[in-house]
RNA sequence: GGGCGAUUAGCUCAGUGGCUAGAGCGCUUCCUUCACACGGAAGAGGUCACAGGUUCAAGUCCUGUAUCGCCCA
C-alpha cells in the first residue's frame, strides 16, 4: 500500500463497482419501511455548483446510512429544464449570430434548445457521480420527459376543472429584459438611493395646485387620479375636485383613500393603476381607468404622447427636464427606496397590466380546502416537520400571506400551456392529459384550434416533482411504495419557490387518490441546508468570479475530503464559508485513516486470510486486556451517539464524533497500545503480507480487535467518506472470516450494544493516558531527548500490572517503578505531577530547576484551589442539593473528592521540595 | 416597517440547561522513532458582543441594546 491515499486512483473504479453491483436501486427483498429522497433537480445550465455538492453530500449520507440499515433506499435523481435561464442562454447565442428567436421561429428555436440540453444533461450526471452520489440512475427523470410532461397536463386539467386555474388581466411583474411575466418570488427587492421628485399638479378649475411626490415621474403620463388620506385636513377641501395633468393635460379626480400614508412626501399620491400594485388597488376601489404607457420591451408607448418610443429611463430624464422647464417641478430630494429587480436578468421589473394564467391558491376546491390552507395545515399539525425547526415559521408566515401565483411565461422553452382557443367561438378547450393535442373545440366542435402561445413557470412542473417522478398520474408501483417520500432536502433559499409549492401540489394531486392526509403529503421531513459562501462570506456568483468549482476541489483533494469539509463546515441550516485550505482538513483525515488501516493490514499475513473473525464475541470479553475492552466500550458509545445524531439530522456533530474517535481514540491511543503486544511477540510489521504466522491466545493477539474496530469505524464513516472507506474495507475484507457483503456500501451499519460498555476498563485506560501525558509533559518541559528512556515512579494504590509495559512504551520510561506511597518515590531532584488517582514522579536531578518546579506546583495549587472553591460553593448550596438531579450532585461530589486528593498531593510535593 | 440568523481562541466554526467551554487552521518548542511530516509529542491562546432577568445551575432559556448578514413587505 502506498504511504499516501490517492483519491484519483480509486474513486472512478469504486463508483463503477457500486454501479455495476446494482447497489443504487432500492432493495426489493427488504420488508423494512422504505426510505426515499427525491433529489432537487439542478438546472441544466452548465456545471454543478458548490451548493449542489452540499445537496448531494447531505442526501448521499442519508441514503447510504439508511441503505446500510437494510431499508429499501431510493434516491431519485433528475434535472430541471430551467425555462427562463436556458431560454435566455440560447437567445444570447442567437444574438451573437445577429438573430432573434422570432427570426428562426419556435420550432427551430426549440431544436437549438434541445441540442444544448442533451449536452448539458450528461455533463451534470457525470458530476454527480464524481461526488459519489449513490442515486438510482435507472429512475432518472427530466421535467420535460413525456412522463413529467403528462403530469403537468394532468394537474393543469384538474386544477382547471376545479376552478383553481384562471386567466385574467392583472397587474403582474414584467421583466423587460427577459420579456416575460414573472412571479412575485422572482422579484428581488434592493434598497437604492433614488430621487424623489415633488411635482405640482394645477387645479383644473381656478387657481391653486396640489403637489405630489414620486420616484417614477415617467409614469405621470399614465396617471388617472390623485389620492389623499380621507382624514388629511390639508386636502379635505380638494377631494372631489380635479387637477390637470402636466404635459398631457388630462383631467384627474382627487380621491380619498385609507391606503395613503400622510407622512410620506406631501401626503398626496399620484395614482397610476397601470404601473404600480398599490395604485392598482386604489384604482379598483375608485373605479379609475387604467392607462398602460409602457410597452413590453420597456419603451414608452403612444399613451406617453411626446415621449412615445423612448426608453422608460430616458423618458424619466426627459420628463423631469420638461416639468422643470414648465414650472411644475417643485423640488428634488434624495430618497431610500426598495426597487424590484428580475432575479434572472437583474433588469428593473415593470408592473404591467397583462393577461396571464394564475393559480388561485386560496380558493376552496372542496369545503374548507384550498391549496394554501391544506399546505398550512399539514405543517401546523406536524405531519411535515422542518429541520432546523425555525424554517417552519418562515413557511407558515409566507403561506398565510400568499397571493395567486402567476404561472404563464412568455417563453418558448418549457411546458406549453395546455389550453386551446377556438377560431369560431369563445370556448376554451383544456383537454384531459391523455390528449396531447385536441382536434375539436369543446364548445362548438370546430377544428380551428390554436394553442396558447405561452409556457408554464418552471416551478409549476417542479412542484409536481415528488409525484411526477414516481409515475403520477398513473398508479404505479413506485408511487404506492415510495410516496410520501421521507425527506426533502434542499437549500433554505427555495423554501417558497419549491418546498411550499410541492406541498400544495402534492396534497392536491393525491387528494382523491389517497384516503388519509398522512399519505397525501409529498414528504415527512424537510431538511434545509445553508448557503456556501466564499472566503469573504459573499454569495458565490459567476459574475463576481468568486465561484469555487467542486470538481476542481475534488481533483485536488479528493471527493471524500470535499464532502467532509462541507458537512463539518457549519451547523445545520447555517451558512458557511469555503476555501481550499479548509478542504485540506478532510484530505488529511482520509490520509490518516488510510495509514491506520495500512498499519493494521501490515500486521496481517497470508495465514490470516479468511481467518480474522469479523467481531470479537461478547463471550470472550472477559479475557480481553483492558485496552481492548476500553476501545470496544468507546466504540460502542460512538456508535450510539452517531445513530442518535443522524436520526436528528445533526450530520455535522455525528461526523465530528466519528473523527474524534478514529483519530483521537483509535489512532492516537489504541493503535499505539496494541503495538505493545505486537512488539512483545515480535510481530510488528512494516511491510504487507510478511506477518508471522502462529497461533496466539485470544488475550494476546490484538489484531482481531484492531480489525474489528477499524471495520466498524469504516462502516460508521462510510456515508460521509464513501471512497476511502470502501477502498480500505475492500483491502481488509480478504482477511475477514465472514465478510457480510461484497462491498461496504451494502454492509450493515453498526448498532450499539450496551454489553460492550466497560466503565472499569475506561477508567483504567483513561488513567494510563493521564499518566503517559503527565510523563510526556515533564519530559517536554525538562527537555529530555525524545528518544531517551528515563526512570519514572507512579505512586498509586491501584494495580497497574497489566498496563506497565504500555506506560513504559508510550512514555519512554525504563524502568517504571510503581509504588503505593510517596515514601517510595524520591522527593529530591524530582519533577512531580499530581493526578486525580496517582502521582507521577520523574527523577531528573541533573535537569531540574527547583525554582521553576516550585512555581509550577504553586500555580497548579492555586488553580486547584479556585476550582475547589467553586465546587464547594455549589455543594454547600442547599438548593443545589435538593433540586439538582442526584447524578449531577454525585458527579460534583466525586469531582470535589478528586480535586481534594490532587490538592493534597500537590501541597505535599511542594513541601518536599522545600 | 415585520421576521430570522449571527456575534465563542489570531482566523473559520462546533457546542439542543449540568465535567475546569472544544475542533480545524494558524502560532511556540521539540521530533524525519518502526502506519502516517497530508504526521507525532508538548504547549500558549477565551470577560462566550453588551445590559438586565429566569433557574439550584446559563455560552445554552427570556427581555432589551449594539453591530453584521439574510428573508419578507
Amino acid at each position: 500500500m502506498p504511504k499516501t491515499y490517492d483519491p484519483a486512483a480509486v474513486e472512478r473504479r469504486l463508483y463503477q463497482m457500486w454501479e455495476d453491483g446494482g447497489y443504487f436501486s432500492p432493495s426489493e427483498e427488504s420488508e423494512a419501511k422504505p426510505f426515499s429522497i427525491i433529489m432537487p433537480p439542478p438546472n441544466l445550465t452548465g456545471e454543478l455548483h458548490i451548493g449542489q455538492a452540499l445537496t448531494d453530500t447531505v442526501e448521499d449520507i442519508l441514503i447510504r446510512w439508511h441503505r446500510m440499515r437494510g431499508e429499501p433506499a431510493l434516491w431519485l435523481p433528475g434535472i430541471d429544464h430551467a425555462a427562463i435561464a436556458v431560454h435566455t442562454l440560447v437567445e444570447r447565442d442567437l444574438a451573437a449570430e445577429g438573430l432573434t428567436r422570432f427570426d428562426i421561429g419556435r420550432e427551430k428555436f426549440l431544436e437549438r434548445v434541445w441540442a444544448f440540453v442533451n449536452e448539458s444533461r450528461t455533463r451534470i450526471f457525470d458530476q454527480h457521480k464524481r461526488l459519489g452520489a449513490s442515486a438510482d440512475w435507472s429512475r432518472e427523470r427530466f421535467t420535460m420527459d413525456p412522463g413529467p410532461a403528462r403530469a403537468v397536463r394532468a394537474v393543469f386539467h384538474k386544477l382547471y376543472q376545479k376552478g383553481l386555474i384562471y386567466r385574467g388581466e392583472r397587474l403582474i411583474n414584467w421583466c423587460p429584459g427577459c420579456e416575460t411575466a414573472i412571479s412575485d418570488l422572482e422579484v428581488r427587492h434592493q434598497d437604492e438611493q433614488v430621487s424623489l421628485w415633488h411635482v405640482r399638479y394645477p387645479m383644473a378649475e381656478g387657481d391653486g395646485s396640489i403637489t405630489i411626490a414620486t420616484t417614477r415621474p415617467e409614469t405621470i403620463v399614465a396617471d388617472t387620479a390623485i389620492a389623499v388620506h380621507p382624514e388629511d385636513e390639508r386636502y379635505a377641501a380638494l377631494v372631489g375636485k380635479a387637477v390637470r395633468l402636466p404635459i398631457i393635460g388630462r383631467e384627474l379626480p382627487i380621491v380619498a383613500d385609507d391606503a395613503i400614508d400622510r407622512s410620506f412626501g406631501t401626503g398626496a399620491l399620484k395614482v397610476t393603476p397601470g404601473h404600480d400594485i398599490v395604485d392598482f388597488e386604489i384604482g379598483q376601489r375608485h373605479n379609475l381607468p387604467i392607462v398602460n404607457a409602457i410597452a413590453k420591451d420597456g419603451t414608452m408607448n403612444e399613451e406617453a404622447g411626446p415621449y412615445a418610443g423612448m426608453d422608460r429611463f430616458k423618458c424619466r430624464e426627459a420628463i423631469v427636464r420638461d416639468l422643470d422647464e414648465q414650472g411644475y417641478l417643485v423640488k428634488t430630494e434624495r430618497h431610500q427606496h426598495s426597487i424590484g429587480h428580475c432575479e434572472r436578468s437583474d433588469t428593473i421589473v415593470e408592473p404591467l397590466i397583462s393577461e396571464q394564467w394564475f393559480v388561485a391558491v386560496n380558493k376552496e376546491y372542496e369545503p374548507n380546502k384550498s391549496l394554501a390552507g391544506e399546505a398550512l395545515r399539514v405543517v401546523n399539525d406536524g405531519l411535515i416537520q422542518f429541520a432546523p425547526r425555525r424554517f417552519a415559521r418562515d413557511y407558515t408566515n409566507w403561506m398565510e400571506n400568499i397571493r395567486d401565483w402567476c404561472i404563464s411565461r412568455q417563453l418558448w422553452w418549457g411546458h406549453r400551456i395546455p389550453v386551446w382557443y377556438c377560431g369560431n367561438c369563445d370556448a376554451v378547450t383544456v383537454p384531459p392529459p391523455e390528449i396531447e393535442r385536441p382536434e375539436r373545440c369543446d364548445g362548438c366542435g370546430s377544428a380551428e384550434l390554436r394553442q396558447d402561445e405561452d409556457t408554464l413557470d418552471t416551478w409549476f412542473s417542479s412542484a409536481l416533482w415528488p409525484c411526477s417522478t414516481l409515475g403520477w398520474p398513473d398508479d404505479t408501483e413506485d408511487l404506492r411504495r415510495f410516496y410520501p417520500t421521507t425527506v426533502m432536502e434542499t437549500g433554505y433559499d427555495i423554501i417558497f419557490f419549491w418546498v411550499a409549492r410541492m406541498i400544495m401540489m402534492g396534497l392536491f394531486c393525491m387528494n382523491e387518490e389517497r384516503e388519509r392526509i398522512e399519505e397525501k403529503i409529498p414528504f415527512r421531513f424537510v431538511y434545509l441546508h445553508g448557503m456556501v459562501r466564499d472566503d469573504d462570506g459573499k454569495k458565490m456568483s459567476k459574475t463576481k468570479g468568486n465561484v469555487v468549482d467542486p470538481i476542481v476541489l475534488i481533483e485536488k483533494y479528493g471527493t471524500d475530503a470535499l464532502r467532509y469539509s462541507l458537512i463539518t463546515g457549519g451547523g445545520t441550516g447555517q451558512d458557511q464559508r469555503l476555501w481550499e485550505e479548509k478542504v485540506e482538513a478532510g484530505r488529511n483525515f482520509a490520509n490518516k485513516l488510510w495509514n491506520a488501516a495500512r498499519f493494521v493490514i501490515m500486521q496481517l499475513g497470508d495465514d490470516d486470510v479468511g481467518a480474522i473473525r469479523e467481531s470479537p464475541s461478547l463471550a470472550d470479553r472477559a479475557q480481553l486486556p483492558a485496552e481492548d475492552r476500553w476501545i470496544l466500550s468507546r466504540l460502542d458509545r460512538v456508535v450510539e451517539e452517531v445513530e442518535r445524531l443522524l436520526g436528528e439530522f445533526q450530520l455535522n456533530e455525528a461526523a465530528r464524533r466519528i473523527y474524534d474517535f478514529l483519530w483521537g481514540d483509535y489512532c492516537d491511543w489504541y493503535v499505539e497500545l496494541a503495538k505493545v503486544r505486537l512488539r512483545e511477540q515480535g510481530t510488528v510489521n512494516e511491510e504487507e503480507g510478511t506477518a508471522a504466522a502462529g497461533t496466539r491466545p485470544v488475550a494476546h493477539d490484538p489484531r482481531p480487535v484492531l480489525v474489528h474496530v477499524l471495520d466498524t469505524g469504516l462502516r460508521l464513516l462510510h456515508p460521509y467518506m464513501p471512497f476511502v472507506t470502501e477502498e480500505l474495507w475492500q483491502r481488509l475484507k480478504p482477511y475477514m472470516a465472514e465478510a457480510p457483503t461484497e462491498a461496504l456500501i451494502a454492509a450493515p451499519f453498526p448498532q450499539a450494544e450496551m454489553a460492550w460498555r466497560d466503565e472499569e476498563a475506561e477508567r483504567q485506560i483513561d488513567e494510563v493516558i493521564e499518566i503517559v501525558r503527565a510523563i510526556r509533559n515533564i519530559r517536554s518541559q525538562k527537555r529530555v531527548e525524545p528518544a531517551r528512556y528515563i526512570e519514572a515512579f507512579v505512586v498509586t494504590t491501584e494495580s497497574l500490572d497489566g498496563v506497565r509495559p504500555h506506560i513504559e512504551a508510550l512514555a519512554r520510561v525504563q524502568p517504571l517503578r510503581i509504588v503505593s506511597d510517596t515514601a517510595g518515590a524520591p522527593s529530591e531532584g524530582a519533577a512531580t505531577a499530581v493526578l486525580a488517582h496517582a502521582q507521577v514522579v520523574v527523577p531528573l536531578a541533573e535537569l531540574l530547576d527547583a525554582d521553576a518546579e516550585r512555581s509550577r506546583l504553586s500555580k497548579e495549587i492555586e488553580e486547584t484551589e479556585t476550582y475547589l472553591t467553586r465546587l464547594h460553593g455549589k455543594l454547600s448550596n442547599e438548593q443545589f442539593r435538593s433540586k439538582a438531579p442526584r447524578e449531577v450532585v454525585a458527579a460534583e461530589e466525586a469531582r470535589q473528592a478528586e480535586a481534594q486528593t490532587k490538592l493534597a498531593g500537590l501541597q505535599r510535593a511542594l513541601a518536599e521540595l522545600n
